[in-house]
DNA sequence: TTTGTCTATCGTAAGAAAACGATAAACTAA
DNA sequence: TTAGTTTATCGTTTTCTTACGATAGACAAA
């Protein structure tokens, strides 16, 4: 048997799981990263700075825009992506609610 | 060709992609929120709780050990484990350093 | 209309991940 | 010493992920 069980846990860990599940590859870090970098949407360009073929490029793309880390819009024959920083705050309040929380009583009450 | 390309991208980049990696399950969530509201090391119960077989959550204790998120040591037939902070510390500074300094600037700027 | 450009999707292949049972290893306790 | 408890590892199966080339679809420009 190896399907996930996910089904099994909380939606909550279900959620942060998803988030960095989107997270885990260095080509959606470094997608991420131009998209942040810039003060505008990009249309196309992505696809050149990167180590990786167009459709694999294209489906990391595809990757973040399922988990709403970024946003896509269509214009003309381009496509055009930028970041959803909202989704980061979302993402990085979830993490903070399970972990951050409960760190300062515990520092230090570990073998 | 499947082989991860993870070579062609900077240390920066697959490090927070192997912490997100780490946070990337269900499983390994629920294991780090037990080990978070504890006081203490955790030693043996682990698999008690989560609803998989010991097998399974052996192997998801030894990713989240490699991964440097967890500590773990063993006392005489059972093993102990407990969350490495420090380790969520990093994680949330190069989290940090490659997205929420550049959050402010462009909030506003995208389509 | 035809041609060119850009991106998404399809099909496919290889590797990684997730899950389990069975077994081995390490220690305790009888 | 022997039996029991606990956890790690091995072997295996199934599914997911990553990657590519090829192709199709959408639009712009000639």
């Amino acid at each position: 048997m190896a399907i996930a069980k996910t089904e099994e846990f909380t939606a909550k860990e279900q959620n942060l799981a998803s988030f960095a599940k989107a997270l885990s590859h260095p080509a959606r870090i470094a997608i991420l990263k131009i998209l942040a970098e810039q003060n505008a949407c990009i249309c196309g360009k992505i696809v050149e700075v990167l180590p990786l073929a167009q459709s694999t490029v294209s489906q990391h793309l595809k990757e973040l825009k399922n988990a709403g880390l970024i946003d896509g819009t269509v214009d003309g024959p381009k496509s055009c992506y930028c970041i959803n920083w909202k989704a980061f705050e979302k993402f990085n309040a979830e993490f903070n609610s399970l972990f951050s929380a409960l760190k300062i009583q515990n520092e230090k009450a570990c073998c």
